[in-house]
DNA sequence: GTTTCTGCAAAGCCTTTGCAGGCGG
DNA sequence: CCGCCTGCAAAGGCTTTGCAGAAAC
């Protein structure tokens, strides 16, 4: 697995270890989880090997990211997402606050703002995940026929 | 003041009251400082009343967000910023992680991009502030200067 | 007079850290 | 064998909550 290779040589290369339990984690990372927490992740785990720790999850999850493998966000609870940067291709979300619901978008309808941020300030915007909060169609639909009642 | 005014409108409107503690806060927001935390504007508001604690600066925040007269969000540290709506007009900005600094950009240069958002999926983004993440252009150059050195 | 609000203190939540023993290379 | 890594437990930072007294209306 490309993924596994990847973090072998990565760790190798600064003198890390590769471990039963970092290799668990990484596994797990694998499966169909939508930006699971660090919790989350925990349990996944825990079904596999019971005695991992959480603190071995955060700290082998703050590891992933210094190897540029996974990374990190938040969706406004005061909860740390993490996901794996090679097996979802590049995306971003809309956030409902209405519903909740989560949509995902491609990357490319982000795009534009980007390549205008670079022409116009050089700035390189690092979206692995960007996250935006809003109205999704239908609860905005409610909000004007509630504006429209009162 | 205007923003005292709607305040106090829509204290009434739901019943709520207008103590000394809440007039000082929301006071104290109006002073010039830069996305100021929880902790920051309770040093504000102490120095204009001592007694006023943390968690009563907690609470009124919490409910100016729920009176559409304060927003908040975060930088990426695990602390929350606040900012009053009404008198910094729209704004975004983009964080580098780099050098850490801030840098703020009109509104309007994220509009072609929640105008997409709109018409393609209905979705009304609520981007009272926005933090975009990645390199400044100093940043993205001494990266690039870094990646031909290796 | 009610009912909301405040200060105080304590708890809560997620995450990080210190340490001694374990294990990868 | 050396040094990184783990589990355990405890601390840490920020935010929330319970409660009795104070204050707004």
């Amino acid at each position: 697995m490309c993924c596994e290779d990847k973090f072998l040589e990565r760790l190798r290369e600064r003198g890390f270890r590769l471990t039963p339990q970092r290799e668990i984690i990484l596994h797990v990372l694998h499966e169909d989880m939508e930006h699971p927490t660090a919790e989350e992740i925990h349990a996944r785990v825990s079904a596999v090997s019971a005695a991992i720790d959480l603190s071995t999850v955060y700290r082998t999850l703050e590891l992933l990211q210094q190897l540029d493998l996974v990374s990190s966000f938040e969706l406004g609870d005061g909860q740390r997402r993490y996901e794996l940067l090679s097996v979802h291709h590049p995306h971003h979300h809309l956030l409902c606050r209405g519903c909740g619901k989560l949509v995902t978008i491609e990357a490319a309808e982000v795009q534009p703002l980007l390549e205008a941020l670079r022409q116009s300030r050089g700035f390189e915007a690092q979206l692995e995940h960007m996250v935006i909060p809003g109205l999704c169609g239908e609860c905005a639909q409610a909000a004007r026929s509630a504006e429209r009642a009162a």
